[in-house]
DNA sequence: CCATAAGTGGCAGAGACTGACAGATTGGGC
DNA sequence: GCCCAATCTGTCAGTCTCTGCCACTTATGG
């Protein structure tokens, strides 16, 4: 099923030179766009100035991103449909905790992503409250993709609700790991995600 | 201690005719707009067709309200406060969870909330983006109050970490829950927040 | 009764974002 | 190699949110 969803990038690699030049277009205004937003702050930058930092207009970096927040927060490889897909692959008797878990830290390891500019990334993500809000509207996003299969495993009374707090949860946990990691030096990101899920647990 | 946030609000009633009618523009300002956003849309309504409404300018609505999502989500009253005062005074060796809990109740049963008007907001900031962003926002400030007060009671290894965690969980449940009794009709705010609550625990 | 503080409206302007249009570039079929 | 079409880009005009500034009115307290 080739899912085709606006954006050019494909499962592994986009095909057609101008697939990948619209990807790497994409890539540095973002790269660009979090570099000023590191040291000037977000909201002291400008999309004119990180259009001229780029050397396009302030019409393509429109056209690129939606909004100003998304130049840092944007999901162009559908992270939130690999979660999901991750989730959906793990055992059926496994406890949906573990499972959580164990797809977050699969999205972890992926391969593409680079320490540095993540940690970049995640301090300026946390440095501003409209950032801040754009990442949870995301995550709200992959929550709707998790929360049917979390509700399908657990059955049982109030099984909706039930699965949709344990999903925002384990998203919380998540984030708040990520964050942590970013302040971090020498800790791992799958290490904190863990002691960050083992303070909770769904109740039997 | 007298607290004064800047908002002219105290804690009881509002002492003189000059803010007693700034409080009354503020909430009718609200009323106005959320009943606006709700039969046309957030995105469909200008400030400047609130204004109207009210019979203000459109200055004075930017006034009383920094931003237009503010008019749906504002806290006037300063509910953070009031839900980390309530933590505060649990028992010391109450469980954290059940602390959260009835902390989030006594919000509940607060008296100046009215049902259809809750019902409505809660329904209107739910259909926008924009609005869910801000409320997370508003949630991730009460998270600061609380995650101290939180990691002071359970101690151990990594405390703050799983005190931001166990907190963050908490708004979650209080959020998915106060968003189900909005759609529901006959389900009581209280008896939804618990059940939601019961889908998680703190790992001892 | 008056000086001061508070509230309001109008105005100008910055900044984010959108739609429309025109020109340039590139891709694939021949 | 060539041409048509799709794609990409920049420019322009315009809307909307939000802010600072100033003048004006009104209420408050001495």
């Amino acid at each position: 099923m080739a899912r085709y969803d606006g954006s050019v990038s494909e499962l592994v690699k986009p095909v057609g030179t101008r697939a990948i030049a619209r990807d790497a277009v994409r890539a540095r205004i973002s790269e660009v766009a979090v570099d000023l937003f590191d040291t000037h702050g977000f909201d002291e930058v400008t999309v004119e100035q990180i259009a001229a930092a780029v050397g396009v207009s302030t019409r393509s970096v429109h056209r690129y991103f939606p909004a100003k927040e998304d130049t840092v927060v944007a999901d162009p490889a559908g992270l939130g449909e690999r979660v999901r897909d991750a989730f959906a692959a793990r055992p059926e008797d496994e406890p949906v905790w573990d499972g959580l878990l164990a797809s977050y830290e699969a999205l972890l390891a992926a391969p593409g992503r680079d320490e540095q500019r993540g940690k970049k990334a995640m301090r300026v993500l946390g440095s501003t409250p409209a950032l801040r809000a754009r990442n949870l509207e995301k995550h709200l996003l992959w929550a709707r993709l998790l929360t049917p299969l979390v509700a399908a495993r657990l059955g049982g009374r109030d099984a909706p609700l039930r699965a949709e707090a344990i999903v925002q949860s384990s998203l919380a946990c998540f984030d708040i790991a990520l964050t942590a990691w970013a302040e971090s030096d020498d800790e791992t990101g799958a290490d904190l995600l863990r002691r960050t899920f083992a303070a909770l647990r769904p109740a039997a």
